[in-house]
DNA sequence: GATCAAATACCTACCGATAGGTAGGCTGAA
DNA sequence: TTCAGCCTACCTATCGGTAGGTATTTGATC
């Protein structure tokens, strides 16, 4: 069945995702893969030529999907600074997920950036160029109404605050926890946001 | 001679240092530094027993280093923006050092905690926790003054401008360059300036 | 509807390279 | 004479990856 290769192949790919969160590229191999997955170690190349091409299935994947949640954010009712919020609780979500101990994959990759290949060099990059796009429109939207403060260019602010979320989860990981990430986000928004 | 052992000792932990600034704990190898230090692989062995070991040791130097650092900042006439100021500039030396691929040690070992062992987990907490410290200080001294603006606990701002230094160092050196991470912190300095 | 080649999805068994680490010997200075 | 400091030689485990085989499924042909 096609459906059988396919799910493999998520298995695959879900596991891989999750191990590099946890614990970075250079800390996931084939075999711990194998050892979740109930597969051979060399089958995985059967779905994935190389460990390069499987990272970079990944991040295209990743960045697809994490680009979904930002538009149904752009899209949704929320005033910017409830927009800002929720894409906030995007990364909460992240660090609260399981044993609380992942962090966002591009994040990670972004660490271990000259680890890899050019395609997912790109594909790291396209990430993060994404969420500054979205961020821009947010908080754009958010200075035309009056409801955000932004001093200085809207896409600086945009990169700082991406900057913060992404550095937020970084630290917090290591020190604090969700709890800890919850309350820079909600220092930022909160600086962020005008006075009544 | 003493002095020979401890240069080649300090050589060590140099560039070792240097090789997890850039690739990581686990993207670096004793061979990397055998390579780069005029020494055999197995003689690393005879200055650290363990690469654990050679870890704690480099984490435990650049927590004291860096603490030296900030209590230099914080024993200037500077005010309080301005200490800010030189605290986000010691995040961009890092990273227009060299080949500009630099990113803070602890950084890059927050992101592979788990591949660390219980002695540099907690040297590495420990560094987050100084810089908490240290932050919460200039904040503190600038919210009294009137210089800069606070909104909710000095300590969860504190952590918050930890958060997005750290952030902006990953971020930008995967995307955007040292131009990019100078551009992070003036927005948040900028944001956290009272208005004249 | 039966036949059969091709493709799919997995397997065992292996490769060379490299990882961190160990054993034991040589050398020169205190 | 001792010992720090470095060496050669080697260990086992694991890394990503390859070769080649075996079922099972698929799809075109008669």
């Amino acid at each position: 069945m096609a459906t059988s290769s396919k799910d493999t192949r998520t298995n695959i790919m879900d596991v891989a995702q999750d191990l590099i969160q946890r614990r970075g590229v250079n800390g996931m191999s084939f075999q711990d893969i194998s050892d979740t997955v109930k597969i051979r170690k060399a089958s995985i190349h059967h779905h994935f030529a190389s460990k390069q091409e499987l990272v970079e299935m990944l991040v295209a994947r990743y960045r697809e999907d994490f680009g979904a949640l930002l538009t149904g954010i752009l899209n949704s009712r929320a005033k910017a600074r409830g927009k800002l919020l929720r894409y906030g609780a995007l990364f909460e979500g992240t660090l609260q997920a399981g044993d609380q101990d992942k962090s966002c994959l591009c994040g990670m990759l972004a660490a271990e950036v000259f680890s890899l290949d050019e395609g997912p060099v790109r594909s790291v990059r396209g990430f993060m160029q994404d969420n500054v796009a979205f961020l821009t429109k947010v908080l754009k939207e958010g200075k035309e109404d009056g409801s955000l403060v932004i001093r200085g260019s809207v896409e600086d602010s945009a990169s700082m605050v991406l900057a913060a979320f992404e550095g937020g989860l970084l630290v917090a990981r290591a020190d604090g926890g969700p709890e800890q990430l919850s309350a820079i986000i909600r220092n930022l928004v909160s600086l962020l946001t005008a006075k009544p």
